[in-house]
DNA sequence: TTTATATTTGATCAATTGGTTAAATCATAT
DNA sequence: ATATGATTTAACCAATTGATCAAATATAAA
C-alpha cells in the first residue's frame, strides 16, 4: 500500500539531517529540541537516536557537514592565484554570497558553536581543512609591491570583505525589519551586494 | 561581622545583573543555567527569582539594558548632521568599536535573541528607541548630490560600515585562532580597525 | 526587647527533555 | 508462507532545571 511516496530505506536519514540542519540553525544546540527536529522531519523521536546516537552527535554531524560543504568552496577561490586580482574579488564575493544564500543556516551554526564554547573544535576544523589564507595574503602583498593596488594590511582587507558578505545574513531579521521596510526585498538587497561589495572594495584599494 | 565587604541592600541586584549579563552573553538564553548565574553572582539560586521573577524576565531585563546602553549612543553620532562627512564616519567607527570593546557581550546577546525568534521584540525596541537612520541616509544622498562623495546606495554604505565594525567581535574566536596566531594581539587588531575602517570607506567613496 | 519587614537560604516540586526499551511493522530472501 | 533482519513506534525512565515555599537571618522601627 502506498500511503505517500514512502522513502523508507535511504530517505529517513537525509530527512532527519535536513530537519536538524534547519532547527539547529534557527535555535542553536541548546535551543533546539529533539522533539521539534522529529516533528520537522515527520518521524518519531526515537528514530533520531536510532540513526544518530545522541543530540550532540547529531549536532556534530550536521555541523561538520555544513562546515565542509561551505568553507572549502569559498576558500579555493581565495587560494587560486591565477585570475587577476579584481576578478578574484568579484568572483569570491559572488560565490560566497551565493553559498550563503543556498545554506542560510551556516552563519547561525557557526555562531552558536562559537558562543557555546566549541571554539577549539571549529578552529581545529579550519586547520584540518587545509585552508591556507596565507596564500591569499601573499598575493595581496605582491599586488601592493607591484603597485597594482594601494597599500592595505592584508588581514584587514580580508576581514573587511568577509564581514560585508556574512553580516547581512546574521543580522537579516534586524536589517530586514528596520532598515528596509518590506521583508520581501531583502533577497534583492543581497543580490545587489554581489556587485556592490566588490565595487566598494575595488574602489577603495585601486591606485589613483 | 565582615566576611567580605558585603553589599547587602543595593548590591545584590546589581551582582545578579552583571552575572546574568556575562552568562547569558556567553551561553545564550537557552544555554545559560540559572544555577550558573547564581554561582557567578555568588548567591543562592532562589534569589534570582526573588529579584527577577523568572529566567525570561531576567533575560529581558538584561537584554533591554544592554540594548539601551549601546545603540542610542552609536546612533546619535549617525543622526548628528553637523560635522563633515568624513569626520562623522571616523567618529562613528571609533565610538562604535569602543562601545563594543566595553560591552563585549552585546553582539552575542543580539544574535541569540534573533536566532531564538525574538525578532519582533528587537525590531520594536529599535523603533521605540527613536533611532532614525533615514537622517543619515539623507545626509549621504545630499553628499552625493553635492558631489562630495561618489555615488553609492546609502543602505549599502551603512551596512558595509556596520558589518566591518561588528563582525570581528562576533567571529573573534575564529579570527583570533585562525587568521591571527597569537590571541593576545586581537585587541591590537581591533584597535587598528578604528583607523583602518574609516580609511577604507573614505578611500572608496571619495571622488577622484 | 519586641515587632515588623526585607532579604537569603535549603529543600523540594513539577515540568521538560534527552535517552532507552520492548514491541510492532516492514522489507527481503528462502 | 515463513523466517530473518532492518526500521519505526509508543511508552517509559532518569536527569536536569526552572520555579516555589517555608523557615531562617538580617535590618530597622517602635
Amino acid at each position: 500500500m502506498d500511503k505517500k511516496s514512502n522513502n523508507q530505506k535511504h530517505g529517513t536519514e537525509a530527512l532527519i539531517f535536513e530537519a536538524a540542519k534547519k532547527v539547529f540553525g534557527m535555535k542553536g544546540l541548546h535551543g533546539a529540541r529533539m522533539q521539534e527536529i522529529a516533528d520537522e522531519a515527520g518521524i518519531n523521536k526515537a528514530l533520531l537516536h536510532y540513526y544518530f546516537r545522541s543530540k550532540n552527535k547529531l549536532f556534530e554531524a550536521v555541523f561538520s557537514d555544513i562546515f565542509h560543504s561551505f568553507f572549502p568552496k569559498a576558500m579555493e577561490i581565495m587560494a587560486n592565484p591565477v585570475s587577476p586580482f579584481n576578478e578574484k574579488i568579484e568572483k569570491f564575493v559572488d560565490v560566497y554570497i551565493s553559498l550563503l544564500q543556498e545554506n542560510p543556516y551556516t552563519p547561525g551554526f557557526m555562531l552558536h558553536q562559537l558562543s557555546t564554547g566549541g571554539t577549539e573544535e571549529v578552529v581545529s576544523l579550519f586547520k584540518d581543512s587545509g585552508i591556507k589564507p596565507e596564500v591569499f595574503f601573499h598575493q595581496i602583498e605582491k599586488e601592493i609591491e607591484q603597485e597594482t593596488i594601494s597599500p592595505i594590511h592584508p588581514i584587514h582587507l580580508v576581514v573587511n570583505m568577509i564581514s560585508m558578505c556574512i553580516f547581512p545574513f546574521i543580522a537579516r531579521p534586524i536589517l530586514s525589519g528596520f532598515l528596509l521596510q518590506d521583508p520581501s526585498v531583502y533577497d534583492q538587497f543581497l543580490e545587489e551586494r554581489k556587485k556592490e561589495i566588490p565595487r566598494f572594495i575595488i574602489n577603495s584599494i585601486k591606485r589613483k
